[in-house]
DNA sequence: CCCCAGGCTTTTC
DNA sequence: GAAAAGCATGGG
């Protein structure tokens, strides 16, 4: 087992960063010390906080995707993002209570996490509770995954690849809804998106490519059945690195109207206001950034509003 | 029994 | 074009 520590200059929720929503693939394990385990890109990883300020990561490999550990780490967490500059500059001044608020959750992080993995998650996550979505997701993991065991500490830790996109795309459509939450639509909808990554049809790494603007991105993203503005945001926010894609749900919309006095937030949600929502809260964050920020108020809203155990 | 949950698609006016 | 209904299930 390798076995990194990484040291953090501004702290760091690992616990909130994982289990946010915004991650579907980590499993808790709770004990004397507490930690988290995935595999990510085949590689088994297990996370343990040693404080706000430190933390360990043990491996069996030294490095994900042929870049060295430590590194990849540091590029998942995002640990180059100073989450405070994710909202525009006279943001404390404009909302100073809002602020006091979110202090505790800038140590909250979004990552950069795999988009074929954050594809298929956010399919799950239509009109239905963060529960059902991770429950399905774990489904698709255990039934399609292949499994694997690590020892951590003298203990055996059992965990599931998240499936690849050539094992879904030849999924037979009835077992694969009892993973949707026996939603067949969903369980197609699926499918047919694995079969377009697998033959190529939707390229994932050339979506990942900065330069494309975020409405031609998302536009592409809609083509497949079951994507819409939302989903296709959550994809590019947590799955292309594009921080400034800025996914809007019935969460969204509610703080919108309570914390920023939206008046298009207490209309319906339907595409023009969800492009009019877009753009009115780019006005009062950094644009670049804007889903950054976004996900910090969605949570701090669930949190702190709603008293919503995520976890 | 009601309503809502990280919405999207199809139908109808 | 915009609005309304259907999808599936668990929890408050």
């Amino acid at each position: 087992m390798n076995n990194f520590r990484i040291k953090i200059k501004s702290p760091i929720n690992i616990r909130q960063t994982l289990f946010s929503g915004q991650s579907f693939v980590w499993d808790i394990h709770d004990g004397t010390q507490q930690y988290y385990s995935s595999i990510i890109k085949s590689v088994p990883l297990i996370i343990r906080e040693i404080s706000e300020f430190e933390f360990e990561v043990n491996s069996t490999e030294k490095s994900v995707g042929g870049i060295p550990l430590l590194e990849f780490i540091r590029h998942y967490l995002t640990l180059d993002i100073d989450t405070k500059h994710a909202f525009s500059e006279n943001f404390s001044q404009l909302y100073p209570k809002l602020w006091q608020l979110l202090m505790p959750y800038f140590s909250l992080r979004i990552m950069r996490q795999d988009p074929y993995e954050t594809m298929v998650s956010f399919m799950c996550a239509q009109g239905i509770g963060m529960h059902l979505i991770r429950k399905q997701v774990a489904m698709l993991r255990q039934t399609y995954g292949e499994k694997r065991s690590v020892s951590f500490h003298g203990k055996e830790i059992i965990l599931h690849h998240f499936p690849s996109p050539e094992q879904l795309a030849a999924a037979d459509p009835a077992l694969l809804s009892r993973c949707t939450n026996n939603n067949r639509i969903r369980a197609r909808n699926i499918i047919l998106a694995s079969q377009g990554v697998a033959e190529g049809r939707i390229d994932l790494d050339t979506l990942c490519n900065p330069a494309l603007p975020l409405s031609e991105l998302r536009n592409i993203l809609c083509q497949n059945g079951g994507i819409g503005y939302k989903i296709a945001d959550c994809i590019a926010l947590f799955g292309l690195g594009r921080f400034d894609a800025f996914p809007i749900d019935t969460h969204v919309k509610q703080y919108l109207a309570e914390w920023f006095n939206s008046t298009a937030a207490r209309r319906s949600l339907n595409p023009a206001t969800y492009l009019a929502l877009d753009r009115e809260a780019r006005s009062f964050l950094n644009p670049n950034l804007a889903g950054y920020a976004g996900h910090i108020l969605f949570h701090c809203w669930r949190m702190e509003i709603k008293r919503l155990r995520t976890f």
